[in-house]
Parts: C-alpha cells; structure tokens; sequence
DNA sequence: TGCTATTGTAACTAGAATTGTTACAAATGA
DNA sequence: TCATTTGTAACAATTCTAGTTACAATAGCA
C-alpha cells in the first residue's frame, strides 16, 4: 500500500454509511467524524464512486451512500479503489545492466511483491465491512452522526439514531 | 513497508554480497550496481549492521560483508532492518471521540494491519538471500562487480570473477 | 421561478518524507 | 606517514500527502 492513510479514510467512511441509518451522509458530516476537510472527503468518495462502491447525488438533499450491501463490499474492494501505490517501491533509478545482479534483480523483486500483494489480497477479500461494522465496540452513547458545529444536546435533525 | 525502495536496496545489496566472490564489497562498488549515491548505501549499510545483517570495517582495505550465510538471511530480517513505515496510516488526525464509529474504528483498522503484518511476514520468512541468488537469470556475461568508473575491459582488479 | 444546500473539481499552500550530495573526522592497513 | 574507506552530519531537490479556498453545476423546495 503506502504511507498514506487513504486506505483508513475510505474503511471508516465506508463504515460510517454500513452503521448509519440516515439514507445519504454529507461529506459534512463524514469529515467531522474523520476529523479531517470535507474535500478530503469528496476527493476520496469520487474514487470510490467510480469503482461502485458508493453512489453520491448532488444538491440540496444530496450525500452518499453505499451502492451495495455492507457485506458484499470487501477490504479488497476498497483497497483497490483508493490504493495506487505499491507495496514496495524499486529504486527510482534502473540499476547497473552491466552487472550480472543488478540486471537481473529486480524481476526477482517483482515476484517478491507479487507473493505479497497476493498474501494481502487473501487477507483483504475475507474481511467486509460488514465485518468492519461488527468488530466496532459497542459504545454505551446514543449513536449519532453529527453535523459539524453541532454538538450533542443541540439541535441535530440531521443525526442518525439507530 | 512504505513507497520507498529501501527494502529493495536492501536485498539488492545483500543479494550481491552473497554472489560475489569478493571478501568485502565497497560501498562504491554497491552504489554502482544500485546506480545510486555511496553515502546512501552506507546509511543502509549501518541499519543492515545494527541488526547483525552485515559486518563493516574501515579503513583502506575496508568495505561490507554479509555477517552470515545468505540461506540463514531472510527477506524478514531485511524487512524489519530497513523498513519504519506501517503497511498503510490511520489517518493523522484522531477521529471524532464522539462519534459511536470514529471512536472505535482505530483499534479495528490495527487488527486489520495485524492480519496484514502477519501475512506479508509469513512471506517474507520463506525466501533467503540465498533463494534470490538463485532466482537471477545465470548472465552469459562474465560476472563482476564494476568499480565506480571503470569499463568492462578496464584494469579491473577489483572484479568479483566467480 | 428563485433560493438554498450539496457535490465535483481545480488550484494552490504547507509540511513531511525520500533521495541525492558535499564535507569531514575517525579508522585501518601499507 | 599516507592513502583509502567508513560513519555521519548537514543540507538541497524532488515528490507526495493533506489541507484549504473557491466556484460552477446540480437538485430539491417554497
């Protein structure tokens, strides 16, 4: 994968829309519980959009939701939707053709991390995020997604009780 | 791991020091086959020390050596020597404690990361140095390992001949 | 028909990580 | 003593990630 958290961003957001009962969430209310921009957001749910992972509408009443059942979306999908990078890189600078391991090392790398990207495959495709939503603990509060700025005795049309 | 080629110089380094002939391998030989900076293979270097991978001396007749056999080195030992990056971030800010998910979704996405670990290490464990050395296409070319300058029909005593 | 809320997206900034480079003290053998 | 090499600090260049602002397009609603 990487050093980045996208693959984190998109299980938890993914997550919050299995667990909510609210038809669509705003990229509002997904960024509060991320704590990160709603751009951020938007960005990241485009890239799921386009792998039928969810479906999100424009306008007032707009927002997006999961285009299939929590269990029939796997870690794997996901992964593949917002990962690009590699699990690990080659050097960025092609190596010495003249010498005998460094012409040739570097397929060898490539099976390396092949083994690999399968073994997290395997991994990834048994877990749903349905899976996801059941390993959460319980929390003894009333759920709620909230809207930002909102906090919890205001006055929360939009929160999601379960 | 992470999106940098450290692991992969890594084994491209262990790799040739288990092919070659040579007692000890200078830090300008390896840059050469890497086609990088030798400060860059001697930082590797003291990581690859620190966790008894390879033995270093200085001086005039200095250079790096493997500090075991290359079927008791596996790509595991590389990977924990080289390798700080998590397979992939939570995100860097802590999500909303008030929500029911974000509160709850980071111990899920380390399990997750567990399972991911344990995978990529079971793979690692099972390939040596050794089995790398084994896997490079045999080069119909002379083997050598070039000093940092010279041509294939220079003055060359420094060449690893097998 | 307008009004309002929301998405989609471009453009830019800030910060961090990676790699490359120069420089030099310390070590080692000849 | 001298040449060579490692170990290491310091810094630059590049790339990537996340955050931010801005705004056109969309869609429901009074």
């Amino acid at each position: 994968m990487s050093t980045s958290s996208r693959f984190a961003v998109a299980v938890h957001v993914l997550t919050l829309m299995a667990w909510s009962d609210e038809e669509c969430l705003k990229s509002d209310q997904l960024a509060v519980s991320v704590n990160t921009n709603p751009v951020v957001i938007r960005r990241m749910l485009c890239e799921l959009a386009e792998d039928n992972l969810v479906i999100s509408q424009t306008g007032s009443t707009g927002g997006s939701r999961l285009a299939n059942d929590p269990d029939r979306i796997t870690l794997l999908d996901v992964y593949r939707a917002v990962e690009t990078a590699e699990v690990f890189s080659l050097h960025p600078k092609r190596p010495d053709r003249d010498c005998p391991v460094g012409s040739s090392i570097g397929p060898v790398l490539e099976e390396v991390r092949t083994e690999i990207d399968l073994a997290i495959e395997h991994v990834l495709a048994g877990i749903t995020i349905r899976d996801v939503v059941l390993r959460l603990k319980p929390s003894g509060r009333r759920p709620e997604v909230k809207k930002r700025g909102s906090r919890d005795s205001a006055n929360n049309k939009a929160s999601a009780v379960v």
